[in-house]
DNA sequence: TCCTTTAATGCAAATCGTTTGCATTAAGAT
DNA sequence: ATCTTAATGCAAACGATTTGCATTAAAGGA
């Protein structure tokens, strides 16, 4: 294994994504590492998939065909997206766990992961 | 609204998926008519997309990045992947219906769709 | 049945997010 | 300060899907 450098450029990245507190695009980070320096598009995303690889980040292809990238607090959660205002809203428990239990037990099936995108509208757009 | 012809190819196409039994991908499709008679990807996708528009069909863009496409029939259903060995395996109650509840009561989301990728290993492949 | 209309198709080129090869630059260990 | 090699820029390639355009073939009416 080689080691990971700390360049400016991957620190930047992680920064971004964590003050961005929703999962955000590369082409996102992009545009807003760009209005700071200049920097390529490919890097960003050889940036991003070394911090996957790593576990630093979780990486997610949304319906849309684009991945989002967020921070890994090795908590899991989920993600209510508004389909008017397009906002995240982060969901602390997760439903699934009983779930996952009772399907080992029926059909001994054993999850070992699952991702949910949920759609809706939010609170303010509903008005 | 222009009127959808009933072509040989679009026919084929809901056979094919119908028979699969499982998510399928435009790919898969296109091989399986093409062992019969010659026709194009495109057209396919065509169809394809045509069907999913008619809600005959439902589409979901998997975390590996290709469109699976099964037969809508109007019932709420998820689907587990095998890691191993790639297959998936119909679970006919969603147990997401209390949980969208809850959300409603709480913070006022109103949850209109879900999709849901479950990842394990099937009881065979765990021997 | 033959005509007419227009949806369906084939083909090639375009699209879009993402990846890769290669030459250059710059971390960070010695 | 020097050396090794990870990080970067740039352009080209990638793979799934879409599109423009000319051609073919359903389906309704004469």
């Amino acid at each position: 294994m080689s080691k990971t450098r700390n360049s400016k450029n991957r620190s930047l990245v992680i920064d971004i994504i964590k003050k961005a507190e929703q999962p955000i695009s590369a082409e996102n980070i992009f545009n807003s590492i760009n209005s700071i320096k200049k920097v390529n598009l490919s890097t960003i995303y050889r940036i991003l998939n070394s911090l996957t690889n790593q576990n630093v980040v979780i990486k997610q292809l949304k319906q849309d065909g684009i991945h989002y990238y967020e921070i890994n607090d090795n908590t899991h959660k989920h993600n209510l997206i508004c389909d008017r205002c397009h906002k995240t809203i982060k969901i602390e428990n997760c439903p699934l766990k009983e779930f996952e239990n009772s399907i080992k037990q029926k059909i001994n099936f054993d999850i070992t992961s699952h991702i949910i995108e949920f759609h809706g509208i939010c609170k303010n757009c509903q008005k």
